[in-house]
RNA sequence: UGGGGGAUCGUCUAGCGGUAGGACGCCAGCCUUUGGAGCUGGCUACCUAGGUUCGAUUCCUAGUCCCCCAGCCA
């Protein structure tokens, strides 16, 4: 939107954007608003183009696999960066070389502060820094000891590098920032080539100017950065002069987002792994059922603005919803069986029905489900005594079998010690068979069963996405998970399906009749699947936000 | 108390001088051989106060509130 005017002639009319993830952590749904916004800004002009581009410049938090990941999720997305992949870590000789031209020009020094005294020197938000001792040393000085730093000559913390600009700023980024620090850590990628590292502030213009970046679109809170960016460009000298554009990051409500506080449920092993279906992780989003063109449309609607906004968890699932609407499959499963018996059917019999798979999409065929004598059906679907609203089985009530025959409730028999409903008899009207042509009576009601002889057992892991209440509340010394949604700890529990599940592909998508939707997991094995429940009830998440959790 | 941003339905988001629109949500009704599906209708908003103007959400002024910044993280 901001750069529909940019494209108007600026940068020769090009578009060329970058996202820009560090290697430390997986992507989540955040990430997705940038990748979109930045990938989608440069497929908006037919030259345009989207570089990934690493940010590895802190060796002592980055990791290949990290690297590997987000390239995957990336590529999940549905977004091709072409042969634009870049690592900042490749610019760390150019990088050098710029900082000694900064250096030559007495726009940088090296500085032997500790890191202590260096914050008393910045001053505070309301008084003015002071000049470090170190501030004055000649070019000569300057540049000596900057290759000693290079060379290994002194141990971390010793002395950095920073730009010479204006310790009085009342922007406390141009209060002279540190360009390079020293760290004897291998790099996952240069090893232990470099024993100095250049600081983001530093490093990101270069690499977005070395690339000829058009826009740089980063987050609001680097609004404060954008003088030091441009006069690193500027004093670079550089070819290119890439714009730096902000944008609010997304927030999803009682959402976890940030990547510390993920790292530390996986730490502490409160999740499965980077890819719980619980965590907002593109990797846990992805093995929930989630997929790429929901949340590519929910980014799309999101849109992109200046001011902080917390999006509803209902917009992200509506998105969800509406997309596996139209291309999941079908099926019968019960999640709490309660046993039936058809007193008129044969004992002996079995039919097979025509099921259709997905009425949305007449192409998605049809398959068949076997139905006998004895079934299950789902124990919400009977009540002995019916309020008014309720229109599915009671004594006395008829009902229609989803594809099968309208039956007729005669008697519930019950456990004699705790008077729970444990089956109910009934008999059906052959007349009634689903799809015949006479006998289309009507009932208020369809329901979905499995037979009982041929249904699979399956898991099904009733998960909610991983919540917390306000944490802001949260007392300084006080563990925050413990205000964690309960409800998503506990979830796991066994189910029916029909027998057409009995193998199912990981990831395949299904719409549990009446149940909701549900993804198969990579644990499935033959024989006994497992399915994640893709969108959560309506609202039972939302009740349990509300719920303070244990205190 | 310094600097930088931002304020439009409950929530996101358009409009940027001329009836404040959309989506989610919620409510009501209809429909249905699954629906949490579909259809119809309804609900609620321009931070405040002044000013400019025939007319201001839009321009000006002054306030208020919210967010970000004092890492050798990004």
């Amino acid at each position: 939107i901001v750069l529909a005017d940019r494209a108007t002639g600026k940068h020769g009319g090009r578009v060329v954007t970058r996202f820009p993830p560090e290697p430390n952590g997986h992507l989540h749904i955040g990430h997705a608003k940038s990748i979109c916004l930045n990938f989608g800004l440069a497929q908006e002009d037919p030259e345009g183009i989207c570089h990934l581009r690493f940010d590895d410049t802190n060796p002592t938090t980055e990791d290949l696999s990290y690297v590997r990941s987000i390239e995957d999720d990336v590529r999940w997305l549905g977004f091709d960066w072409r042969d634009k992949m870049f690592f900042a870590s490749d610019y760390f000789e150019q990088l050098y070389n710029f900082a000694e031209r900064l250096i030559t020009k007495g726009l940088a020094y090296v500085d032997s502060l500790t890191a202590d005294e260096m914050r008393s020197y910045r001053g505070t938000l309301t008084e003015p820094g002071e000049n470090s001792p170190y501030r004055d040393r000649s070019v000569e000085e300057n540049l000596t000891l900057f290759r000693q730093m290079r060379a290994g000559e002194f141990p971390d913390g010793t002395h950095v590098l920073r730009a010479k600009i204006d310790m009085a700023s009342p922007n406390m980024n141009l209060r002279d920032p540190v360009l390079y620090r020293i760290r004897h850590a291998a790099h996952y990628r240069t090893g232990s080539a470099w024993c100095i590292y250049p600081a983001y502030d530093y490093a990101h213009p270069l690499s977005d100017a070395i690339e000829g970046i058009t826009h740089s679109i980063c987050t609001l809170e680097f609004e404060d950065h954008r003088p030091l960016y441009d006069w690193v460009v500027a004093e670079a000298e550089t070819r290119h002069r890439p714009q730096q554009i902000e944008f609010a990051r997304l927030n999803i409500e009682h959402a976890v987002m940030s990547k510390r506080k993920l790292l530390e449920l996986v730490e502490r092993k409160l999740v499965a792994g980077w890819d719980d279906p619980r965590l907002p992780t593109l990797k846990g989003l992805r093995r929930r059922g989630y997929t790429p063109e929901a949340i590519r449309a929910f980014c799309d609607h999101i849109g992109v603005a200046k001011r902080d906004a917390v999006v509803e968890m209902q917009l992200l699932e509506y998105f969800i919803r509406e997309d596996l609407n139209k291309r999941s499959q079908r099926v019968m499963a019960v999640l709490k069986p309660l046993k039936i018996v058809i007193e008129n059917y044969p004992a002996d019999k079995t039919e097979e029905l025509d099921a259709i798979n997905n009425p949305e999409d007449p192409s998605a065929g049809t398959r068949t489900v076997p139905f006998s004598k004895t079934l299950y059906i789902e124990q919400d679907d009977f009540l002995e005594e019916p309020p008014k609203e309720f229109f599915r089985l009671a004594p006395g009530r008829e009902v229609r079998l989803r594809y099968a025959y309208i039956i007729k409730c005669l008697r519930a028999v019950k456990d004699p010690v705790s008077g729970r409903v444990t089956e109910l008899h009934c008999t059906y009207d052959p007349e009634t068979r689903s799809g015949a042509a006479q006998a289309k009576r009507k009932v208020k009601a369809t329901i979905h069963w499995v037979s009982a002889a041929h249904a699979v057992n399956a898991e099904a892991r009733l998960y909610n996405p991983l919540l917390t209440t306000d944490l802001t509340k949260v007392p300084p010394d006080h563990d925050w998970t413990a205000y964690l949604n309960p409800q998503s700890l506990e979830v796991l529990t066994n189910c029916l399906v029909e027998p057409s599940l009995n193998q199912v592909v990981p990831g395949a998508k299904f719409q549990f009749e009446r149940l909701g939707y549900f993804c198969a997991d990579p644990d499935s094995m033959p024989g006994k699947p497992v399915f994640n429940r893709t969108v959560s009830l309506k609202d039972a998440w939302a009740k349990a936000a509300k719920r303070p959790g244990s205190t």
